[in-house]
DNA sequence: CGGCCATTTGACGCAGGTCAAGGCATGTGG
DNA sequence: CCACATGCCTTGACCTGCGTCAAATGGCCG
């Protein structure tokens, strides 16, 4: 299920104070929790930013270590997840630019994040971060906005997980994935897969072998095309949403 | 999965502006949303409330139609659930006196919410209460929270049912009902379980059928009594969490 | 060209779903 | 006060969707 973790980390980019020029030409400022703000909140974030960049698998942070930073996704793919024991994993979401990592934690984080695909983020320092929340109602009114929005995904997550076939999730996945794509700037068909099999499997539950399976049983039913293992294109969005929707 | 839902509708009891006496004897107003702010946020909060009772079984709200209200549950236990087209059904959550419901709503209801016992709420106007809690910092900072932690709750949700086993979710279950008990008031062990094996099985992703079975199956080894069908003494708490975290 | 990794495909077994019957408590009407 | 119905829980028998293990295929990079 989950593999050896790559747990060398990350070297932070330093940045002097707010007069880096960073947040202007910044790519997701539109939809980030750090973009938009007045001028003196922008200004007192900007002083905390610091600059991250990850190879694919190298590991942001760990599930019950102190939490320490939060982070705006600038480029690329996270994965967040939980693992048991043993080591089995549950993938809770995937995140992409503009996203916010850490807005739910508390003092330790609930959760893995992990590079997909090489990343790019901003971090800021958790308790300075916190206590300009605190003074900036603006913020934690996106914060807010930003956790809603997790949590009804999440929600969703748990339908889908809990009560669907191989077949159902993996359409409702696909939809969902193509949902995205346009706010970020893609074309949502053919949709682009950044992830493996086994994180297929790991945020649906299901084993990889079955999520391959399942792919092709979507494929000789002339649902989609496989254009390669990354790229599908949705023939039937209909019939696609049908499925996902457990008619 | 799913039975024929009560459809009949609540009577809500107008209560005379911010004089009732409610909140000053309320028995969750330390826990809850709407409990120990400011005097003026509070008075202002006050009057928009009604007082709503519902009887086990009633529905409060259905997913996707539009999001009038807000509640703060008073007593008894309420059911957060999701459901497919043909009537499959994932409950979410189950939420306790002192919780609030309605917090990542935006213009619809993302789950309906059923009486698991009898109920009684606390009735906002979704309108008036969020240009209420626009003005108070404190109110939305306490929204922050119960979010996140509804989040964290779900994350962990996730893992149980994407990747354990029918024995280990229960065990899970059971643990995390205990874990909330004494917040409550009420005690840890024996625990108290007020909804049906259906409920339980919802909630865990399992049929019913399997959600009884494994019941027996704790007993038989030992883990658990059943003092009767809702109510189950935890013999062997090390045991339990060892099963629940996957080892 | 050869090694590595991700993906696909095949064979097999089992956890848990489905269908069905029976037990037990509570409520209702004759 | 009993006869019967209703709803919830338990148990049994059977079957299937998906996991596991294993091997084959194919793309990529040194």
């Amino acid at each position: 299920m989950a593999k050896e973790e790559e747990i060398c980390r990350y070297r932070p980019i330093r940045l002097k104070g707010a007069s880096h020029g960073l947040c202007e030409h910044c790519g997701v400022k539109e939809f980030a929790v750090c973009g938009a703000l007045e001028p003196q909140c922008a200004a007192r974030l900007r002083s905390l930013i610091s600059r991250i960049q990850l190879t694919p698998k190298q590991v942001l942070f760990i599930e019950a270590e102190p939490a320490a930073h939060h982070f705006t996704i600038v480029d690329g793919v996270v994965s967040i997840s939980k693992s048991l024991a043993d080591g089995r994993r549950q993938i809770v979401g995937f995140m992409f630019p503009g996203d916010f990592l850490g807005v739910a934690e508390e003092q330790f984080y609930s959760c893995t994040a992990q590079a997909v695909t090489p990343v790019e983020l901003c971090r800021f320092p958790r308790q300075s971060f916190d206590a300009l929340a605190e003074e900036c109602p603006e913020i934690e009114h996106r914060l807010l906005h930003a956790v809603s929005t997790e949590l009804v995904e999440a929600q969703e997550h748990l339908l889908i997980i809990g009560r669907q076939t191989a077949e159902e999730r993996l359409c409702s996945f696909l939809l969902h994935l193509g949902k995205r794509a346009p706010h970020r700037g893609c074309p949502d068909n053919p949709v682009h897969l950044p992830m493996s099999r086994a994180d297929i499997g790991d945020y649906l539950g299901l084993s990889l072998e079955t999520v391959s399976r399942t792919f092709t049983v979507l494929r000789d039913h002339g649902l989609i095309k496989l254009v390669d293992a990354h790229t599908v294109e949705l023939l039937d969005r209909e019939q696609l949403l049908q499925m996902a929707e457990g008619a």
